[in-house]
DNA sequence: ATCAATGTGTACCAAAAAGGTATACAATAG
DNA sequence: CTATTGTATACCTTTTTGGTACACATTGAT
């Protein structure tokens, strides 16, 4: 799949939890991010599931993160809102197409693909948060 | 936008016209690339209208590429059907996102998104249609 | 001429994904 | 014991994807 606009957001979240060294308020994550609140705690809950960051509830709660920036890569942030990375739907799902090879050809162009997509994974998984501060 | 079904199909369809070194008829070609016919007529269409094969009407048409498969690349084909490649939406768009900027971090972000789909982009244009047969 | 084979052009449709909201609830600090 | 804050689940709307339908235009063969 495609880096989703809610992919982007949370690395700007991710991003601004960096920064911020304290706990963070759901409502200030939101303003700081451009989005609503509901959004802000849905992709937020997504984070804590994936336990990138913890949460504080009751009054004077909020989110901090769990690991230090540089050991948050931006292909753990993508991958924990969006799923598998995938320049192409073949290379994720399980579906009737290049991958089966009608032909060789076909075969072909989807090995290249998968190279390709590698490389685009590897290179996300080496972008650490600590360096888009 | 990621490279979708119907781009994957464009490739095969293209690949095999390669192969096929003369004119092909719609029928023929949906049943080698696995497809209907009505789908691969709209994809053909398409690469028709960019001018990458060319169309004989009649009793005896078909299709037959244009230029030579050394000299079609897979972004060709792929933006042809697809659009503009962009691994995230605010590449490719005029959106209210990390481009416009709430804060640097969100900047940095898109240039690195912007770099990275720079060389995808790059890379898909250096791989042609010949070596993929 | 005319008819069957073949492509053209436009419009439409359904399923899936993306993007976002609503509601009811649970925990905690003061 | 109440205001503040996060949790959990479900729902909704719009856009994109992946196709289909239909009426028409062109051409080759007879």
């Amino acid at each position: 799949m495609r880096i989703t606009q809610e992919a982007d957001y949370a690395l700007r979240i991710v991003a601004l939890l960096a920064t911020h060294q304290s706990v963070v308020d759901a409502n200030t994550i939101a303003e700081e991010a451009g989005i609503t609140q509901r959004f802000a705690l849905k992709i937020l809950r997504k984070l804590s599931l994936g336990e990138l960051v913890c949460s504080q509830k009751g009054a004077g709660g909020g989110y901090k993160l769990v690991k230090e920036p540089e050991n948050i890569t931006l292909k753990d942030v993508i991958e924990l809102i969006d799923g598998e990375i995938a320049i192409s739907k073949c290379l994720s799902e399980e579906h009737i197409c290049s991958k089966q090879g009608v032909n060789k050809s076909a075969c072909k162009i989807h090995l290249i693909f998968d190279a390709i997509n590698r490389d685009l994974v590897e290179r996300l998984g080496d972008i650490t948060i600590a360096s888009v501060i």
